[in-house]
DNA sequence: CGACTTATTGACACAGCGCCAATAACGGTC
DNA sequence: GACCGTTATTGGCGCTGTGTCAATAAGTCG
């Protein structure tokens, strides 16, 4: 049992420490069950809080998720930072390389933030979005193609880096908990592949 | 207002009809808004029965969503039928241009089918792997390496095809609703793509 | 030690779920 | 056509979870 069952008197916090108590909770417990199961009675009892206190920091528990949400889809911005000035090549093998590294030291945080369920709701769908357009910007940069600006032909590219970035969630789902991929096979496969995409298809595509 | 508001006199149907049809109804409301805000009144009402008898014939609700999950993922088995006896290439061209034809034929079916929520239910994941292993033989199929039987091997292969199908997904999603490329584009991008994963990023993972 | 601010709570009304005994269609029998 | 048995179908009960509001009490300041 990790919550905090001692029904000690109430005490009183300040605010945001208190807000950001009861999220860090529904992080945990989102992050490892689904929308559905997760009470906000539990997060609350887990928080050693009131019910109402949460509805009352979060308005209702969809708000409460997406608040969740937002915080598991912020991505570290270390991965694509001070990178070599060499070829595409090498600065997307750095940056996958980092990313690796990220991704292994939080397991958890990381399957739980690709496990997020939109729910329909297109609120959530944004966000997510966001956060999928952000690591597009990420790996145009490493590879030093911000310079496509035809109107249609920089959108598709910027489609089709979204949709790889798809099988890169799936292939890290493959590494970490099936164990059917290795680390340095995802590093093969994520490097190569992307390069592919930037390097060939895309220009098959432009050209179509 | 889609459903059967006629308040008529209550009629008996043979348990099969009952339950097809309220499993129609249940296919589409899933489909289109999201598991918690589907609720088990609304299928009822819709179906026009009352909501016991969905309980009746599914059990719970979320036996009844699996229910729904197992429909939504069949996959017609004419894409990969009848290929020509030609390279690994074209086989693989005919057949996704027979999937994108599916696809766009059964648009709604098919964004429902990639939306369904996974709820952490690992029943619900079975059944969603086991209709990617499925995948995952058309396509080894259609590029006729069927016959790669290392043990290791065989696995990391068909891990990164069902990585591959997430890509795939993603893409469709880009096409069908938010109209970031063409048909023309994904045919290119996934063919080539998959051509790319079988012939050159498998064997350098295979011997790294 | 009061008095004031406001973080925190308990309780209420309501919606959705699962279950069970009770009800009433429908088919067969006389 | 009236009776009857089968069983598809329903209404209602108890429970859990949610959102809201007035009431409570933990700190703080004079």
């Amino acid at each position: 049992m990790g919550g905090k069952a001692q029904a000690t008197r109430r005490r009183r916090m300040e605010p945001d420490a208190r807000r950001a108590e009861i999220l860090a909770v529904a992080r945990r417990r989102f992050g490892s069950a689904g929308y559905a199961s997760v009470s906000i009675s539990d997060i609350a009892a887990e928080s050693g809080v009131a019910r109402a206190l949460v509805n009352h920091y979060f308005g209702d528990k969809r708000q409460l998720y997406l608040e969740v949400v937002r915080q598991m889809m912020v991505i570290p911005a270390s991965v694509s930072q001070r990178l070599p000035r060499t070829t595409a090549e090498e600065r997307l093998a750095v940056c996958v390389d980092r990313w690796l590294e990220v991704v292994e030291r939080n397991r958890e945080m990381w399957l739980a933030a690709i496990g997020m369920e939109s729910l329909g709701d297109p609120e959530v769908d944004r966000i997510m979005l966001e956060a999928d357009e952000i690591a597009t910007d990420r790996i145009l940069e490493a590879a030093m193609m911000t310079d496509v600006d035809e109107d249609a032909g920089r959108e598709k590219l910027r489609a089709m880096i979204r949709a790889h970035s798809a099988m890169l969630k799936s292939a890290s789902h493959e590494w970490l908990e099936r164990g059917t991929l290795t680390r340095d096979d995802l590093h093969v496969m994520l490097t190569r592949s992307v390069l592919h995409l930037l390097h060939t298809v895309f220009p098959a595509v432009r050209n179509g």
